[in-house]
Order: structure tokens, then C-alpha cells, then sequence
DNA sequence: TAGGATAATATCGCAATACAATATCGGGAA
DNA sequence: TTCCCGATATTGTATTGCGATATTATCCTA
């Protein structure tokens, strides 16, 4: 298995992409990357979660779901810009290191 | 410009790629990475050649070129692996985050 | 109704990483 | 000699990563 550092930002975009899909929450986020073989402990996804809300690419709310409190995320203005940004991050990376074929 | 924590492992994967096309020394790397977009520090950027040969993904030796001494990384088996791994995250980032069309 | 399992988030403490700034090193030019 | 340049190295601080543990509240079941 290959290091981790290479992916975190991968995670990271994971997380942004689908905070527009819709609200997320942690526990839901953490299954949802562990169908893309991201495997990632709650003292990873929760600090990670409100360092993203704190710099402003998501907003929380808690909710009561089946008697249970989730914060559910969902992504703001600049969150939408920094996923648009990462998107042509990753078709110039595609461009670059891809085999054509 | 967004915050940087979402493209550390595109630079890493960059290098890696890089280092797969021919022998790649710090300043020219930080150049080609500049024409990417990514601006790198010294302070950045050679930390990070260090760790990925300690991790064993790629292999240095010094040479002297126009009078000054440059380390010259090329990529081993364990980086070929590792890039042909990112890769496949890359496809999967792909077929995730992209708008088709 | 007490106890345990479960869902979910939060935090602690240490290790690893990021990075601006600074240092170092050798050669060429003046 | 002295200064500049290309190039790499290191230092000190702040931030991030992450395993482990704590916390909270509900549900289930005997």
C-alpha cells in the first residue's frame, strides 16, 4: 500500500465534492471514502472537517436523526470555488502524467 | 488561490512522474513546477526530495554540471509502483469529482 | 429500569510535515 | 580577494496527521 501523504488532498476534494452533493456528515463521509479504499480514523476526519469549516470552505449544523446528533456539512461559496480550482488541478495533472492509451 | 493542503500530493506525484521521463536535480524540479502553478520553497521542496528517497520511491547522486554540484533523482521500482497507484487514484478521483461533459 | 451496545462527535498527545528564512558551498567574473 | 550566482542544506516554528481515548445520547433487551 502506498503512502498516505500522496492522497490526503485527494481525500480532501473527496470531501468537497460530495458536501455538494449534498450534506454530509462524519461517520456517513468515512464510509463514502472507505468505498474509494480511504481508510481514515475519526482524530483524522474530524479535525479535518472543522479546519475545512474554519477556513471557510464548509458550513455545519447539528441535527437529531434517529434520536442521534450528526453535524451535517455542506459546502459554501468558496468551497465551490476551491473545487472548481481543484478540478483543473486535476485535468492538468491527468494531462501531465497519464499514459495517453 | 486555494490553500495549498489540497495539492501537496499533486506536487509529490509531479515529482514522481518527472523523475519516471529522466533524472530531475531540486531548481529544475521547483521550475517545472512553477509552470504548473505550483511555487515552491526551498525549504519546501528539498525536505521533500529527501523524504522520498528515504521512503525509497526515488534514488539521488551528485553531479557536476557547469562548474556546480546538482543531485540528480531518478525514480526505483517501489516509485514506479507508487506512481502506477496514483494513477489508479487519479482515475477514480476522475470519474468522481468530474462534471462529465 | 438498569446495563450494555451503538452511533456519532470531540479531543489529547505525540510524531511527522510544511515552509519561510537563513546558511552553506564552490566556481566564475571583475 | 571579493562579490554574485546556482544549487543544496538546515533550522525553528507552526500546522497537520492520527491512534487512542473520552464523551454524549439513544436504543435494546433482559
Amino acid at each position: 500500500m502506498v503512502d498516505r501523504e500522496f492522497f490526503l488532498g485527494f481525500i480532501k476534494i473527496h470531501i468537497l465534492y460530495h458536501a455538494t452533493e449534498g450534506p454530509i456528515f462524519g461517520l456517513g463521509m468515512a464510509e463514502e471514502l472507505a468505498r474509494h479504499g480511504y481508510r481514515l480514523g475519526p482524530g483524522t476526519l474530524y479535525p479535518t472537517l472543522h479546519r475545512l469549516e474554519k477556513e471557510g470552505y464548509l458550513e455545519s449544523h447539528p441535527k437529531v436523526v434517529g434520536g442521534k446528533v450528526r453535524r451535517y456539512y455542506t459546502i459554501t461559496e468558496k468551497g465551490k470555488v476551491a473545487l472548481e480550482e481543484a478540478r483543473k488541478k486535476i485535468r492538468e495533472l491527468v494531462a501531465e502524467v497519464m499514459e495517453e492509451k
